[in-house]
DNA sequence: AGTTTTTGTGAAATCAATTTCACTTTGTGA
DNA sequence: TCACAAAGTGAAATTGATTTCACAAAAACT
């Protein structure tokens, strides 16, 4: 069923079906006849002409790192929510990880594909910045913060900060440190940053021996801890850059009869709901997820509507969330 | 760029470049001179355009319930690697949980939007039916199972039995349910009649005290533990519908005193990470989810592919998980 | 050498819409 | 009653591709 088919069908013009369907310039018994014939017919106009006419999608592209993490889920929970809303609809790519496909999917939506693309960024290249500059439809990135480009990131270097000094101001003296990869600013530079931060303030060095990288799973962060807590002389307290992590060391420590908070004190980042149901409570920082899913979303409309839009940068504040394992 | 002017650059016609991105029945000579402007121009055919010609969308629409699921996020992952790979993309929405919206969407879907859908369905109505009835590109539904059309499921009957069995044979004989709503066919309906079928087959019959309904939630599972678990008198066994729900039920267990695995049995259904790092580690069962979304693509790909298919069921076994929970 | 077949080509039609433009009709004020 | 503005209309051009069709050139047979 196309527009003529329809028309025809409505006793109408071309014309009028499409004023029907958009500027609405039309007189009133057209409307009705039109109305009728869409409730008999069901006809609605092909995304896809009006897509080569107007240039208009109606689609907006989401690059994932991995679909089945509680953070990317939350935050593109909060894009398609505001995204729907308006009319939008979620083209999804899972890059799993993989560099290369990150830049591989941002080349397939330059082309005519999205009005848009939200990307949620772990690591970034020097092959991300050249094809990013060169696309001509707007970009939001998501959990990571680039001048030049629109992004809504999370205070991950204050967020380790506040949690590495609530520890050192509870008495912790002897710090350890698990992160992640540094190819990952948000998670791991910065994380780190913040943690170190403390240290330096209070005139703590972190030995070598209390350092490890883990991967954002629960087994890594059960081995990482297992390494780093059976050196002497064991540390007081342990800062894991994310929750998974805290819950790997906090199973060690179940079965390594550590007593957490009062031998050892540890935190994590991120309050998945995970933290809640460790053998001890976990404190965590909670980051609005969601709400940065949401930010990014509306930041890409405007950006959509006005193209002219000057890049921004949007930090979102966190919580500290305070449970048993640091209880002292 | 069209591709009248790209031709024009590579100094072929029109049909050449179209003959050069689809069949390829062109001579060498030319064949390299838009080789040569493709690398220069970096000019790609308009996916809309080709549309509008072929009537194919290299798009799949994927339909879910909750994305921040760990289920779903593992199906969906399996999804988007096996269509991915043969070059599609996905379309996704989010219902959360809102029937109408399902609807809604399956007929925003049924226009010219996607060659496919994939539906991960939790409730079924009338309504579900009769737009799917009416839906004229091939449809695969996930996780629950309907007679007419394609589906991938879960063992959630026999799942729920063997879990009921191993924990009726390790000696429990008051057993306690905690479920989830009916109208979610599998985990509701399904999960229900497995345990039952094992408390009949014993000759056991369950008191009405003992029977409890939860969200799909951690906090949900722990205010209907409480409930139950203060009654006299009190089960020695406890089947929770989701891990989620267990982790809850082990978590009141937890601040209640409650000697798990010895004084009462848990078990969950789902094998979720959550049940790694409950105070007492959880017996599940395990479901395949990330291959029943491979599964789910493959099926769809073949429907879209040779277009006559019949309906077919697809159901995935699983696995019993044994940890501490029921361990005696 | 003459005929048939194969191979390759571009013009033109087609797909399903939007939008401009030139026009009719209607309404208002003098 | 006439002039002029406003409102409404449909034909036709346009958007960016694919695909049919007719036709030319080259190759393979008589």
């Amino acid at each position: 069923m196309n527009i003529s088919e329809f028309a025809k069908i409505a006793g109408v013009s071309k014309s009028a079906v499409s004023r029907y369907f958009n500027n609405g310039y039309l007189a009133e018994d057209k409307r009705q006849l039109i109305e009728k014939a869409v409730e008999k017919t069901g006809y609605s106009p092909s995304i896809s002409a009006q897509n080569i006419r107007t240039k208009v999608t109606k689609l907006v592209g989401v690059i994932l790192p991995k679909l089945s993490s509680e953070s990317c889920a939350r935050v593109t929970e909060g894009i398609s929510q505001v995204l729907n809303e308006e009319g939008y609809e979620l083209l999804l790519v899972n890059t799993a990880n993989d560099c290369r496909k990150e830049v591989e999917y941002l080349d397939l939506f330059r082309q005519n594909r999205v009005d848009g693309v939200i990307l949620l960024a772990t690591v970034f290249t020097q092959l991300h910045q050249s094809v990013l500059n060169k696309m001509h439809i707007p970009v939001v990135i998501v959990g990571q913060s680039y001048k030049g480009f629109n992004c809504v990131c999370h205070d991950d270097c204050g967020a380790a900060y506040a949690l590495t000094k609530l520890m050192l101001d509870k008495g912790a003296q002897a710090p350890a440190y698990i992160g992640v990869t540094l190819d990952d600013k948000a998670a791991g530079e910065e994380r780190r940053n913040g943690f170190t931060k403390a240290l330096a303030e209070a005139g703590i060095t972190l030995s070598e021996k209390h350092k490890a990288t883990a991967e954002f799973k629960i087994q890594s962060g059960y081995e990482q801890a297992k390494y780093i807590l059976s050196r002497k002389p064991r540390p007081d307290c342990l800062f894991c850059a994310t929750d998974s992590i805290a819950a790997g060391a906090l199973l060690y420590c179940r079965e390594a009869g550590i007593d957490v908070p009062n031998d050892l004190m540890v935190c994590g980042v991120g309050d998945s709901q995970i933290g809640q149901i460790t053998s001890v409570p976990l404190t965590t920082a909670h980051f609005h997820y969601k709400t940065s899913g949401i930010e990014a979303a509306r930041m890409l409309l405007s950006a959509i509507s006005r193209h002219d839009s000057v890049p921004r940068i949007m930090k979102l504040d966190f919580e500290i969330v305070e449970r048993e394992s640091t209880s002292r």
